[in-house]
DNA sequence: TGGGGTTACGCAATTCGTAAAAATT
DNA sequence: AATTTTTACGAATTGCGTAACCCCA
């Protein structure tokens, strides 16, 4: 058994155990991977994978566990390589951060900006994608972070931060009959189609959430994942727009009205995640504090010993986040 | 990088940063080792092992971090070799039991005999020690099992599942003026010198605690680390005996006479602990249940799942556990 | 001077790529 | 027929052991 044929197995899941697919994303040859396996296979004495029916292959029950373990020790292994790139060259390396289109538009451009200014030799990638592919690509050791509002808690090999509390806006065109009023119920709203985030999307659940309690349905009648695409329907009188307040620019956005919408909708939280047991670089710490000022080096350093999300919500309870 | 690298480095640990040491114990060559630790050195740019002065090596700051990974990955290596082993022989293997004097004379000849009959095939190796050797025996993966009443809750890399809730007796010799009592209370013991167990061994700190909380201070003329020593010199007359019940045979300590405290003392509970992330041999779930019924495959692989103490303990609140 | 550690060197085994064959759709 | 997987084989590298050398009490 070596470590070569570790990574093959691994990374024949990742690439619905394809042997050609396999031997392409580790930039080897077909055969070379296809010998290994087989060779693991023969030592342990049982198959990972298995030649079912026809072209199928699948993972056997051993296989699973087996797999489990070894993504465990590259796991490690990638530590190890970690810290070893650190030593040599703190400042440079790579930073791939999985999050949404709402974050990677409107949340993270400043942190970004300051970072790549002091971090010159980091690159830096952007994974985008919904919520889950999110916190499967940091899962798979293909991203550092996760960056989301949802669907991150139930991740368990995740450790989630929290980052920031955000409110919800309704955006209206001029002259809309909301404007009138003083103050903007969920009755109000219930009144008028409604065009929001996809469901899985940038904290859509607690908008339905809000409705549910107030007996109401909502007439949605257009979701899309970003606000941008959001606000542009609005404009086009298509309905209204139920969006992050935190995507309202009064300065680019002329014609279109914000109204407050703080009473109606709970605020939603934004966490950053990342894997367990894994060599936090230094020029990482930087950027989560960056991100979120509270979330200081020691923190996350507390929260990767508890290794735990319930322990680390203790930790966090009495720090009153940022709101945006 | 490679495995065997990492197995270098971490047995060099384990002693005491000889590498002649460690080559032995690996059985292979000194030079070997010597020149893969050097070759992995280079690779990651660092030394881990600094010659600093005189004969004396020492650890690098960064070379600890590295060992703390290298150990996590092969234990998953070593469960995936675990896994391979128990689909080519479910039933042969082996199981290593590290425990005090007291659970290994009282507590587990039983299970063990009808144990060994099961699994003839299975080799038993049983280390003996004091309860932190014990647990360092399990962390270290010298040992499968820790079972021990102290001392085993400050480490966080093991699973710890409680196993059955035991009594202290009083032994005193045939005629003694406690046993004229109706019943037995601290301060009545409190007035004799008393022969227990050394600290740090089978729930000793529990019978100081009772002392103290009846604000008394026991006369503690003499301690061992078993039942059978401490009997020995409750027979000469030296003192009263404290001891666990379980540890008394009114069969054959004929001469000495047995008084309950119950009331006197808490009861301390037996634990069996274990690394988190192995692979559990199905023989190991065997023998876990035949120690406690209580314990079947099911629990025990929830706690595997659970992976932390606290949530684990909730999950055996409500179990009433055995006693002796 | 001797116990541990490193360097030097050669044999043996392993790894990995190309080429060819086999299998599957 | 085309794509994917497996087998065959040779070149290059790696791993490991013996022997020699080094270093510090």
């Amino acid at each position: 058994m070596n470590i070569q044929q570790l990574r093959y197995i691994v990374e024949m899941v990742n690439n619905n155990l394809s042997v050609t697919s396999t031997a392409e994303t580790l930039f080897t040859s077909q055969p070379g991977v296809s010998k290994q396996i087989k060779l693991l296979e023969e030592e342990l004495g049982f198959a990972i994978f298995e030649r079912t029916f026809k072209n199928k292959t699948e993972i056997t029950q051993e296989g699973k566990l087996v797999i489990k373990h070894a993504a465990e020790a590259l796991s490690a292994i990638e530590a190890i390589k970690n810290i070893s790139r650190e030593v040599k060259s703190p400042d440079k390396g790579d930073l791939r951060i999985a999050t949404t289109q709402t974050q990677a538009r409107y949340a993270l451009p400043n942190v970004i900006q300051s970072f790549v200014k002091k971090y010159p030799d980091v690159s830096l990638h952007m994974h985008q994608g919904a919520p889950n592919q999110i916190a499967e690509a940091v899962v798979k050791g293909h991203a550092d972070f996760a960056i989301a509002t949802e669907a991150l808690h139930h991740y368990e090999d995740l450790i989630m931060l929290p980052c920031y509390l955000w409110y919800r806006g309704v955006v209206v065109t001029e002259g809309h009959p909301l404007t009138k009023l003083d103050k903007v119920t969920i009755h109000d709203l219930a009144q008028y189609p409604i065009i929001t985030y996809t469901f899985g999307f940038t904290g859509r659940s607690e908008l339905d959430m809000a409705f549910e309690r107030a007996g109401k349905v909502p007439n949605i009648v257009l979701t899309a994942t970003d606000a941008d695409v959001i606000k542009t329907y609005v404009e086009l009188g298509l309905g209204v727009g139920v969006i992050a307040s935190m995507s309202l620019d009064p300065q680019k956005d002329k014609h279109l009205i914000a109204l407050d919408a703080k009473e109606i909708f709970k605020p939603s939280m934004t966490k950053i995640g990342f894997r367990k047991n894994i060599h936090m670089r230094g020029y990482m710490y930087d950027f989560i504090e960056r991100f979120s000022p509270h979330l200081t080096k020691q923190k996350v350093e507390e929260a990767l010993i508890l290794k735990d999300n319930d322990k680390i919500d203790k930790l966090f309870r009495d720090i009153s986040l940022p709101e945006r």
